[in-house]
DNA sequence: GAGCGATTAAAACAAACGTTTGAATGGGCT
DNA sequence: AGCCCATTCAAACGTTTGTTTTAATCGCTC
């Protein structure tokens, strides 16, 4: 006999789900969680993934337009308003623009961290459903990302910018998909995780990649 | 009825049964590769992986083992060179000992390729299983790699040189795990992807991130 | 030829999976 | 009260999965 709660529907089943998503994708992937324990985490029933979102891979898409999407908006802005700056924009600059959001969201909200752990592991992930969402997303600041760096570093052959560009966001991806958890930590060393220091770091080390000079 | 060919054992069973796996595992991941799929592609029965192996994670261990121990060989002989040496290393001396011959891996032969995109994506892989074998095979080379940076970049902190480490690890895994495919690219880019010349790309972006100067 | 051990095969097992189905529930409206 | 629609529920469906089981095959040795 069907076990019917005295509440029987509730508003934010769908947000439940999102959120729960969220964290298992994260943390163990999209294969990795099934519906069954995802849903077992929302408190929601099995069948509610489909009436909510229709599939699975939907739910995932939904997963990252959530919160990708405002960061992408967010990016974008911060590079546009350097392009229409009187001045070119430095390296730093652009970089900032695009870093500084990306690593700041995680102290949003609870979930938040595990969307930024998602998101820097998206780019390499080996299921090509999550790949694709991501990549689908991303095209559009990853293109004005690239162009605005072309305009700080002209010195920069195309496809050389190119190269670095792939450099910074793979060691962006990894810094996020870290979250500050270390399995190998050799003796004396104490990593310290706050957003603003770990932006200023991984600026540093981003910008003077950027600008080196080719041997 | 069994079906039973005219030649029924062969001595490289073993050996097909790893080549497939390291392919599946780089193309598709440990979870999205099936062992009927493996070892179809293997041209071996289902049950051979659990005869020669015990169990999927077992080859899986064995794939990572086969290569990956002889490049951390070979990574551990160049940094250990370097610490004997008259003089301090250089930070793009260090780099080097250990980028080069991972990318140069990769023209070896023919399933090399898949392996450098499998390690690539090792360090942020969803799944638990694939990333502690990793990790357990990467832990002697990492602390050596991390000691040995070290000595070449006196002025940095432990925990600063700790973050360059991984911000250039993150680069380099990106970079493996791309493998020259690219699914945006911006107009105007043709990237070359030969060992040689990406090899001095990532280490001059490599090299002038180490040493940057913070700020 | 018989026995042995290594190797291979197909079938079987138990579990897990995403999706679908049909019924129940609750709230709003007439 | 009855109807409608949105939402939830448990069961069912068909498929897939890693592992195990049992028997057959082959080469070697005596």
């Amino acid at each position: 006999m069907k076990q019917i709660p005295a509440n029987f529907s509730r508003p934010d089943t769908k947000e439940r789900l999102l959120d729960a998503a969220e964290r298992l994708f994260a943390s163990d992937g999209f294969q990795g969680t099934s519906l069954r324990q995802l849903t077992a985490e929302a408190k929601a029933n099995l069948a509610a993934v489909n009436y909510h979102f229709g599939s699975k891979e939907a739910l995932l898409a939904a997963v990252f337009e959530r919160r990708l999407l405002p960061l992408n908006e967010l990016r974008s802005r911060n590079l546009q308003q350097l392009r229409l700056g009187a001045e070119r924009p430095t390296s730093r600059q652009v970089l900032q623009a695009f870093v500084e959001p990306t690593l700041a969201f995680r102290d949003r909200d609870p979930g938040a961290e595990a969307f930024v752990r998602l998101v820097g592991r998206a780019i390499a992930d080996p299921d090509d459903t999550l790949r694709k969402i991501f990549m689908r997303l991303m095209e559009p600041i990853f293109l004005l990302l690239y162009e605005t760096l072309a305009e700080a570093l002209p010195q920069l052959s195309r496809s050389d910018l190119f190269w670095r560009l792939h450099f910074a966001l793979g060691a962006l991806s990894h810094t996020m998909c870290l979250a500050g958890r270390f399995q190998i930590v050799p003796p004396g060393v104490t990593p310290a995780a706050d957003a603003a220091s770990l932006t200023s770091q991984v600026l540093d080390f981003l910008t003077a990649g950027m600008e080196a000079s080719c041997s």
